[in-house]
DNA sequence: GTGAAAGCGCTAACAC
DNA sequence: GTGTTAGCGCTTTCAC
């Protein structure tokens, strides 16, 4: 037996992974649906997503649904689940997908969310915590001596959206601070949506002393905005993001920003979801990763 | 019959990809190798990947090598053949892997090369026109009025670093411009590398008044190496990057640089792999795919 | 522990 | 076209 054993290695023998999905009813494949890879947050969430698999013996599908609802829809019902043993979903902006994966679950696939969550499905989620980020945005800027902050955020309605939103409102409330309704500006996720924000912004009669941003991209689009219009970034108008993408450090001023822990949402969601294929089960959690202030010159009153 | 699919529809029937793939030893899954993915050239390409790949009916299984020869070697021969119907690769800095792939491709695997490539190894590739960008990023240069142009690179013995280097030389050589030794520097491809290279060429008692930058990311190095010693990237000294990143827009000055087409590229790479997939013999081809100069600030001499 | 046999859910080959 | 059969290369079960 033990010679066959050498036999077979010195063949340089591979098992047929076909075979052993068919007869053992596992692919070791786990499938990552998310809206797209080319930004900083998502690649390096894939990144850890991959470090661990791989060093589970498990290869990672990806699909990537362009942010598009429909294409979640078509690549969640078409997925034949016999090659994957397990999804990693990011849900696209404005999907109703929820009771899609639910279907999924209930026939035996774990599912885990990250970022971007469906709240209602019952299954293991992990997310930064975008709520306790916004305030420890909203009090550096109040540290640093900004009193009418605004707030150009993402789509409504998104648990990430609206954790932040309410992060920044509570913050404002906590310091008794002026608020306006048209200070919060709801659009997307680009670093264009955060031009054309702040450019609304500054229209205002009432117009803000600093912009705290539901991101970097957006971030970087109100530095580019005030600076074509002749405002000091930091000096006149503070900007925060949020994310720590390396574009932080490179526009000028650079940006401060909340860091979000990306690479361990993708290690510990790969985890869960791995915990969730091999143990029958297994209870889901709920994983909320803090992150950190970075202050930066775009929130430097004298320089 | 008619009835019988009618009724599979309706039960959501799904066909078991494993059992298919070993009856009709095809998996409809299709690897990538690449050093990484957190930056805008690689995941634009999977992007492209991806694409293609999902409207012909294929997944993809990402193999990310973190740039590491020992990595790629890992995954290469640990990868179950019966795992995928064919390669795409991009491979790490310092590997020797071709025969490696080649033994792949005898066994039956078909395997398509893009950005940095095996030469040696007889399959096709894919790439963008390294040597025509070098030569017009230079001639850019040139027809600014910069004369002294020097080359911060990538590793040495790569062929897309090879190809430009020589589009620089020929460049110079046409233009009968000035050249020394000790303005080609080679190292990594980061942002820092950029940095570290450009402190470099600063100390030369015969210093360059302009850098041609083997990609985007050492430019926007190149430019904060500048910037950090008083001098004007532009008027002072120009700056030319290569890729196209939007990180380009982003730094101030903005960066010029000479367009690759990565979304295409990774089209193109994975038609192609699909073509071999498919049909038995299909010849190997070398696409070439031609990229455009973008001027912008940090090549302009007078404001 | 080891060996033999069944069968996972398909495709391919061959009849009709 | 349609129906039947063998078999892809493993894992699992059961006997020993």
């Amino acid at each position: 037996r033990a010679r066959v054993l050498a036999k077979a290695a010195e063949m340089n023998y591979r098992p047929n992974l076909n075979a052993r999905g068919l007869a053992s009813r596992e692919t070791h494949n786990i499938g990552v649906i998310l809206p797209m890879i080319t930004n900083y947050y998502f690649s390096t969430v894939i990144t850890g997503i991959q470090e661990v698999a791989w060093s589970h013996g498990y290869n990672i599908i990806l699909y990537v649904t362009n942010d598009s609802a429909d294409r979640e829809k078509l690549i969640a019902t078409s997925l034949p689940l016999s090659s994957v043993d397990g999804l990693l979903v990011c849900t696209s902006s404005f999907s109703d997908t929820a009771s899609l994966y639910t279907t999924i679950i209930e026939q035996g696939t774990p599912v885990v969310f990250f970022d971007r969550i469906h709240i209602e499905v019952n299954t293991s989620k992990v997310l930064q915590d975008d709520y306790n980020g916004a305030l420890i945005a909203i009090e550096h800027l109040i540290a640093q001596g900004y009193r009418r902050i605004a707030h150009i955020s993402g789509p409504e309605g998104f648990t990430l959206t609206e954790n932040r939103k309410r992060g920044y409102l509570d913050a404002l409330r906590n310091f008794n601070l002026p608020f306006d309704d048209s200070w919060i500006v709801h659009s997307g996720f680009s670093r264009e949506d955060g031009e054309a924000d702040t450019a609304q912004l500054l229209k205002l009669p009432n117009r803000p002393d600093a912009i705290f941003a539901v991101n970097d991209r957006k971030g970087v689009g109100a530095i580019q905005a005030l600076t074509h219009r002749g405002i000091q970034a930091g000096a006149e108008v503070g900007v925060i993001g949020f994310t720590n993408d390396p574009v932080s450090t490179i526009i000028s001023p650079t940006l401060s920003t909340v860091e979000e822990p990306a690479l361990d949402i993708g290690v510990q969601s790969c985890e869960l979801l791995l915990r969730h294929v091999t143990k029958p089960h297994f209870n889901s959690e709920l994983r909320t990763l803090g992150g950190k202030l970075i202050a930066r010159e775009s929130t430097k009153r004298n320089k």
